[in-house]
This record gives structure tokens, C-alpha cells and sequence, in this order.
RNA sequence: GCCAGGGUGGGGUAGUUGGUUAUCCUAGAGGACUGUGGAUCCUCCGACCCGGGUUCGAAUCUCGGCCCUGGCCCCA
């Protein structure tokens, strides 16, 4: 039997009401904040990607040639498509430009408990605003958002001027090298390597900045930095927001890209990849031939939420089946007519079964029967049977459909 | 790429010191019945992940692969 590639998932109605209503909350919330969605390409140059991340990434990607000889890839995150998309079609947009976006991605990796390799982001990317409170903005929708769905998490907020102060005497690969560790809470390893570097001074500042909860402190273990203005408002509007966040100056991300504030959250009650959002403040659409714009964004790992929410119970609406006799069939779809104009999920025997054999269809799949036999079809009442008590009634149409709209679900 | 544990009808399972036609529940289809059959009874559908090996004989033992679950690495 054929399979789906691996990594993959199906989906069926059950789960995709549970995600839809996810995705709906997070919506709503983009909306209200004024973010508005875009859409950029399914597949892109493979060059938008090594460019900023350089050719290793390639292992890791879905990367294939068209009929042209193109070099493409299945996108593995849409941050890169946005920029892309803003440098090529809106550089002279107002600013600032806030956007939104809810779209898969495919990385090849192994595949575990919330990772796949076709995954969904939710993300937002606020751009061409640098000021404390365009970061504050964005760190705050991100709980905001999160806060939405009922996930539990735990939001840890840092910047990157403290580490790249402590560390601005070494060259690019050490200093990469060094953040490696940092990002593993590997001290040993970093001891042992700033000792090779002949820098053993610096482990213990850099170990005291990892662990360092304040900001007061982190200026203290790493200096006087430029930045240190604008990092005290943000986080000060993030106080005044009243904001349920951890500092924590040991956040890297990658670094290539982030320059400024970075930040992720992480769900109380996943396994091993329990990251469900991570951004920050970045540059780059300047690497895409456009203006120098700051940026600040993130993305929420959507499979990895619905993991963490586990089974939710959803609202549910009403279902009503219309059961018949063959002498009541015609009347029976204009009474169907009617319940699906008030709004109802209604749904006919498409069968031809019996009306017994309908009744029991109906209570697996339905909260109330509606009967139209002959009786009904001479009277022109209904009969309506809540299938969870048993109880019947014959009434007037109007009445029925009444009685769904305020009994809801059974 | 590495490690551990798994893989029997759509879902859940029994069966593995090798031995008839692979068990049961559930779901699905059909019938009896023809206004509640949502019951009862009957029938049908449908599985040993794939491939090689050992054997008279493999779901069972063995090797390889695929996939699943979790962990490592990675995580833009």
C-alpha cells in the first residue's frame, strides 16, 4: 500500500477543526494588533536561503531542479520569503509595515514528537520600525497570541549586545564557536575552550551573563553598551504591559541575521522540542538588494501547539439529519433547506435505507433526528427526536429549528 | 546521520518453545424487519509493513529495507 512520505501527516475533519479554530484565534488576535496576512511561494531560489544562512543549511532542506535547470527548495521557514517579498513588491509601503502569515514549511530532518517535516508557522514580522516600541510591540503580540490558544508556556526575552560585547575581542569563528556552547549550557566545554583561546577570563563572565536574570546585573557582567537606552525602555514597556517573561541573555538564535532583541517560548509539556516560538529583531533586507529596514519578527511553531494543547474539547455545533420515508423524501429535502438556512450543519440519507436503520445512522452521527414520513407530510409538522434522551415531539417547522437553535448540541 | 523500543483488517486486540481455514471487540456494507430497528438475529467486507534467508512448513526464527514512537545531533 502507498504511504505519505515520512514526516508528513494526514488529517481528518475532526483534527482539522481542532487546528482550524487554533489558527482562527491566532488570526483574530493578528488582526486586532492590525497585522495583515501575505502569502509568498510554496517553493523558492535556493539562494534566498544559503544566502543568509549559507550552503549547509542545503542538507536540511527539500531542494530539487525545475524542467529550467533552476536550483529551487521547498521553503524551510517564510521569514526569508516576507523580506524577500517586501524588497521586490513594497519598499515604498507606508511604514510601518506590519504582516502576518500562517503557512507550511519542509525541513528534511529526522522527524520526533512535535517536529515533521512538513510543518506549520504562524508568524508575524513588523518592518520598518526601529524603536523600543516597535520590539515592545512584537514581544507582547507574541504572548498575546500564544495567550490565545490556552497553550502553556514560558517566555524568556534577550539581547544579543551583551554577548557580542563579551565576546567583540575574538574573530567570527571563535566567537561562534564559543556561543555553541552557551546555547548547550555546555561551561565546560566553554572553559576548555576559551582556555585554548587563551581567554579564560572570559568564561566566568560569560557564565555569570548566561545565568543572570536582571537587567541591571547584565550590564554590570558585560559593560557599557551602545544599545543600553533603548534596551531599558523596551523592557520597561514590557513591565508597564504587565508582561509575564524571564530575561535570559543566553538566547543566540543563530545570530546570522539577529541583531538586537531575541526571544522564545517554550511549552510546559512537549518532549525535546519544546520551543514552540522564537524571534527577534533582524536585518535583512539589505542582504536582498533592498533598504537597510529593521525588522522585528517571529513564528509560532503551529503542529507544536496543537501537540502541546493536546486534545481540546471544541465547541460543537448542532447536527441535525433528516430522516424519511419514500413518500415524504421531497418534502424532507425543502425541510432540510430550511435548517441549513437557519444555519445548521443538516445532513439526508443519501442511502435509501430504511427509517430505522436512518435513525440509527443518525445517532451515531447527529444530535437530533427529524422525521418526515407521512404522517408528517400530511400534517406539515415535523418530527424532531433529541437522539441523546430519545424524547420526540411533532410541531410546527418553525418551532423545530427554534428548539435546535436554543437546546445546541446534545 | 546515530541510539532505543515498536509495526496483525479502518480503529483497538489475541496468537510468537515455528504447525490446519489467524481470535475477539468495534467500525463499515447488505438482509430479515418496514414509523423510531438506537433493539435483536443473520450474512458479507477487511490484516500478519516490504523483500531475501533458514525450513516440509514462518505472523512467529534470521538478515536487510521502509515506516511509527521517543531520544541524540541539528533547529535558519
Amino acid at each position: 500500500m502507498l504511504q505519505k512520505p515520512r514526516g508528513t501527516r494526514d488529517f481528518l475533519p475532526d483534527e482539522m477543526e481542532a487546528r482550524r479554530s487554533v489558527e482562527a484565534k491566532l488570526r483574530e488576535v493578528a488582526r486586532r494588533w492590525g497585522y495583515r496576512e501575505v502569502c509568498t511561494p510554496e517553493f523558492e531560489d535556493l539562494e534566498l536561503f544559503t544566502m543568509r544562512s549559507g550552503a549547509g543549511i542545503v542538507e536540511e532542506m527539500y531542494v530539487f531542479e525545475d524542467k529550467g535547470g533552476r536550483k529551487l527548495t521547498l521553503r524551510p521557514e517564510i521569514t526569508a520569503s516576507v523580506i524577500r517579498m517586501y524588497v521586490n513588491e513594497a519598499k515604498v509601503a507606508p511604514k510601518p509595515i506590519r504582516w502576518c502569515y500562517f503557512a507550511d514549511c519542509f525541513r528534511y530532518e529526522r522527524p520526533q514528537k512535535g517536529r515533521y517535516r512538513q510543518f506549520w508557522q504562524f508568524g508575524v514580522e513588523l518592518i520598518g520600525a526601529d524603536t523600543a516600541p516597535a520590539d515592545a510591540e512584537v514581544i507582547l503580540l507574541a504572548a498575546d497570541m500564544l495567550d490565545a490558544t490556552g497553550v502553556k508556556y514560558e517566555l524568556k526575552v534577550g539581547h544579543l549586545s551583551f554577548m557580542k560585547n563579551l565576546l567583540a575581542g575574538l574573530d567570527p569563528v571563535s566567537q561562534r564557536k564559543v556561543m555553541g556552547h552557551l546555547d548547550k549550557k555546555d561551561f565546560d566545554g566553554l572553559a576548555a575552550t576559551l582556555g585554548e583561546m587563551q581567554e579564560p577570563g572570559l568564561a566566568r563572565a560569560l557564565t555569570d551573563l548566561v545565568e543572570c536574570r536582571d537587567l541591571q546585573s547584565a550590564f554590570a557582567i558585560a559593560g557599557e553598551i551602545a544599545e543600553r537606552e533603548r534596551i531599558e525602555k523596551t523592557i520597561s514597556l514590557l513591565d508597564a504591559a504587565g508582561l509575564k517573561y524571564t530575561l535570559n541573555f543566553g538566547i543566540v538564535r543563530g545570530l546570522d541575521y539577529y541583531t538586537g532583541f531575541v526571544f522564545e517560548a517554550f511549552a510546559d509539556n512537549l518532549g525535546a522540542e519544546n520551543q514552540i516560538l522564537g524571534g527577534g529583531t533582524y536585518r535583512l533586507a539589505k542582504l536582498f538588494g533592498g533598504d537597510d529596514a529593521a525588522s522585528c519578527g517571529f513564528a509560532i511553531g503551529f503542529d507544536r501547539v496543537m501537540v502541546a494543547l493536546g486534545e481540546v474539547k471544541q465547541k460543537r455545533e448542532p447536527i441535525v439529519a433528516i430522516v424519511c420515508t419514500p413518500e415524504g423524501r421531497s418534502r424532507a429535502l425543502a425541510v432540510a433547506r430550511a435548517f441549513r438556512k437557519a444555519g445548521f450543519r443538516t445532513e439526508t440519507d443519501l442511502m435509501e435505507r430504511g427509517i430505522g436503520a436512518q435513525v440509527s445512522h443518525a445517532s451515531k452521527t447527529a444530535d437530533y433526528a427529524v422525521v418526515i414520513g407521512k404522517r408528517e407530510t400530511e400534517s406539515g409538522e415535523v418530527t424532531i427526536k433529541d437522539l441523546k434522551s430519545g424524547e420526540q415531539k411533532t410541531v410546527p417547522l418553525d418551532e423545530a429549528i427554534a428548539g435546535v437553535k436554543i437546546n445546541g448540541p446534545r
